[in-house]
DNA sequence: CAACTTTATTTGTATATACAAATATGATAA
DNA sequence: TTATCATATTTGTATATACAAATAAAGTTG
């Protein structure tokens, strides 16, 4: 089916929903070959390409809630790929090596996905979305 | 902190995620109202206006699947919003009066939530912007 | 320096969602 | 007519995510 067949398609939480959940089907599969969901992997991105990285930062830069950060650290802990260090109130979040040999094929699935979906939607047109999408977002996020 | 302050940020994946869950987050505030979340509050909608209609078709028009339809129904089931039947292989689902003394307010959330995104968005920009989605979205609808 | 406030992080709990398997019914072909 | 296949739905289980409360450390002000 198609989306304009929905009689709520001109809903703006319908179609960025939907939107949103193709995309991220289309990630999953893009990241398999490393076994972590696309969160998971961006996260780890971040952490080997700044090692030490606080729980804080990674929050702000994925936009995702600090309770959502340290449930997805934990999981990149229990897989041996990052370990936490306290002092004080502040953590430090450090690649383990087995991360940093997972590092280029990271890149490589990241890579992988931008081609895949430059592939379906066209690559000015979603380069255009993605800047439309991002402008919108900095609306919502300067009213917090 | 803005979107385009992240490294990632050119990526779909996130720029799509993110967006969502801004919208996402706007839609259940316009939905407090009935004490709803947004896709059950659709959901609802779509029983009411259509009186009898089978899970697998909620699932189309939703795009969402199966399971997540069956859930759903679950829980307006439990608020006895809606009922039902079952015969043969088929299952209709069917709004209580008391979804049907609801409907107005729902209409009306709906609306405020439309206003809501308008004034923020833009009128223009946000309409524009749902269609880009919806074409898209298609795109991937037309492989599976 | 003691009391309060702000900041960083984690925990407890709840949510919507999906996948895979199970179930059950209906349709079709040998 | 029986066996196989297709369809509709539900169940079991796992996931990412968020909110509110808890914890703990640091900063600030009287």
């Amino acid at each position: 089916m198609k989306t304009n067949d929905c009689r709520y398609s001109e809903c703006l939480y319908f179609s960025s929903a939907a939107f949103a959940r193709q995309i991220e089907k289309l990630a999953q599969e893009s990241w398999k070959p490393v076994d972590l969901s696309p969160s998971h992997a961006y996260m780890l991105m971040m952490i080997i390409e700044d090692a030490g990285i606080q729980p804080g930062i990674l929050a702000e830069n994925l936009m995702l809630t600090p309770s959502t950060i340290t449930r997805l650290i934990e999981k990149l802990e229990s897989k041996k790929l990052v370990v936490r260090t306290s002092e004080g109130k502040v953590t430090n979040v450090y690649p383990t090596p087995k991360a940093k040999e997972l590092f280029p094929l990271l890149k490589q699935c990241s890579q992988k996905f931008n081609e895949a979906y430059s592939a379906i939607l066209g690559r000015e047109e979603s380069s255009r979305l993605v800047q439309t999408m991002n402008k919108l977002t900095d609306k919502f996020t300067v009213l917090e």
